[in-house]
DNA sequence: CATTGACCTTCCCGTCACTGGAACCCCTAT
DNA sequence: ATAGGGGTTCCAGTGACGGGAAGGTCAATG
């Protein structure tokens, strides 16, 4: 398989499984011809690290869990705890956006969005801070 | 005043207001030793940033939002228009964030998390496309 | 046989908003 | 004279790719 069809059957850009080869998370085989040669297990692989991805997971993350993967003598509280790592980075994040969300929101409520100057979003911004 | 004095001010690292600096965001005067030398306006200014900053505007709506700031005929409809199209960008990833989490704490509850290597974590993960 | 067009290759730069570090200068106090 | 705590510039790195150039390869067509 070369690396067009891989990257049909991921989804994942073929720039991506380049640089994914490039830091060593897969090992094509190369053809005569010099174009990379997927096998079933790369593609496999690659399917793996697009699904790890999209949960969010990095790629340190990735080459963690496909490493456990892989490994058939893997305890399921290593990947557990990978995963609740990043379950509570995630919940960091999102109460961080919510916070910002909510007094954006206030603001922009309070906000008339006409033609006259005053504005109270630049108000807040602007708050002097030597008071 | 010297950059430690408006680092400690404003909270932002001496560091950050260098490359304010750098792409303009800022323009402090020059004192002989070739300190840099920032008035008041350049105090409030780098504040103001902070702030928009922390409410999670990139530094190009923070550039548009400081030109508005110091345009007295201004419409606030323009800073709120910023404000909401930043808005629904949190949004976005709010909702992403959270479809994330919500399929990751469902793997993570059902992963027995000990020293058993079966993980319907690493199973779903590695689900086979090619079916 | 030549050409087209779709594929593939490597290589390098750009993204975003900084951060770290090296090498060096300046100022004040001891 | 020295020590320390400022300040300065410049270069490189971050994460996870994406864009684009310059060129090689392959299958199908005129």
């Amino acid at each position: 398989m070369n690396i067009g069809d891989v990257s049909r059957m991921t989804g994942l850009p073929a720039k991506t499984i380049r640089y994914y080869e490039d830091i060593d998370l897969v090992t094509p085989l190369r053809s005569e011809n010099g174009y990379r040669a997927f096998r079933e297990t790369d593609l496999h692989k690659l399917a793996f690290l697009g699904r790890a991805r999209a949960l969010g997971f990095t790629i340190e993350d990735c080459r963690a869990l496909v490493a456990l993967y892989e490994d058939d003598s893997r305890e399921s509280a290593s990947v557990k705890h990978i995963a609740e790592e990043h379950l509570s980075k995630i919940d960091d994040k999102i109460a961080q956006l919510q916070s910002m969300r909510a007094t954006l929101a206030h603001l922009i409520h309070a906000c008339a969005g006409d033609h006259r100057p005053d504005c109270p979003i630049l108000e807040d911004l602007g708050a002097d801070i030597t008071k």
